[in-house]
DNA sequence: GCCAACGTTGGC
DNA sequence: GCCAACGTTGGC
């Protein structure tokens, strides 16, 4: 079982956005990056756990928890011409995007931010609080998970 | 294969 | 709204 954090801007898709979809459930759609890609694609497992968090926002941070409830396949809006993420050189037959579904665990008591988790030694590791990460999908360890739940 | 130009992310 | 950081694109 592993753990990721996925980001999100609240204003577009939000934890209580999740949380209103029916079945609780969402597929993650639109990452256009081949490093979050490859983690949706081939590491992203059922029942892995997911820390929700705001991006570009009032106060970016974790605020929620969510789980892996299907694993890796196309992203059908890059296929869409309609959509945003349509990307023409992704086709049917050679996709070249994936998502997976998560679904809405809980939200955390409280936000914990970005400033926090940068002030925290055990996560200097985490590429989250490293300056200019760009990464909308990361990886994030056992200790470094049971750490920032402690912090709740 | 190099690298400049460009677009995007995301904190502040 | 600004801008630093970084990924992608495309000319050569």
């Amino acid at each position: 079982m592993n753990y990721w954090l996925m980001k999100s801007e609240p204003d577009v898709f939000g934890i209580d956005h999740l949380k209103a979809m029916p079945g609780k459930t969402e597929h993650w759609d639109g990452v256009r990056n081949y490093q979050a890609r490859n983690m949706m694609r081939d590491q992203m497992k059922k029942g892995d756990l997911v820390f929700f968090y705001h991006s570009n926002c009032e106060l970016p941070g974790i605020v929620g928890i969510a789980k892996v409830v299907k694993e890796g396949y196309p992203d059908h809006t890059a296929f869409n011409p309609e959509t945003k993420y349509y990307d023409p050189k992704s086709d049917p037959e050679n996709p070249r995007w994936y998502m997976v579904d998560v679904k809405f665990q809980r939200k955390l008591k409280r936000t914990i931010s970005l400033a926090e988790l940068k002030e925290a030694p055990e996560l200097e590791d985490c590429p989250l609080v490293r300056k200019g990460n760009r990464l909308s999908i990361m990886p994030i360890n056992k200790q470094q998970w049971d750490y920032i739940l402690g912090l709740e």
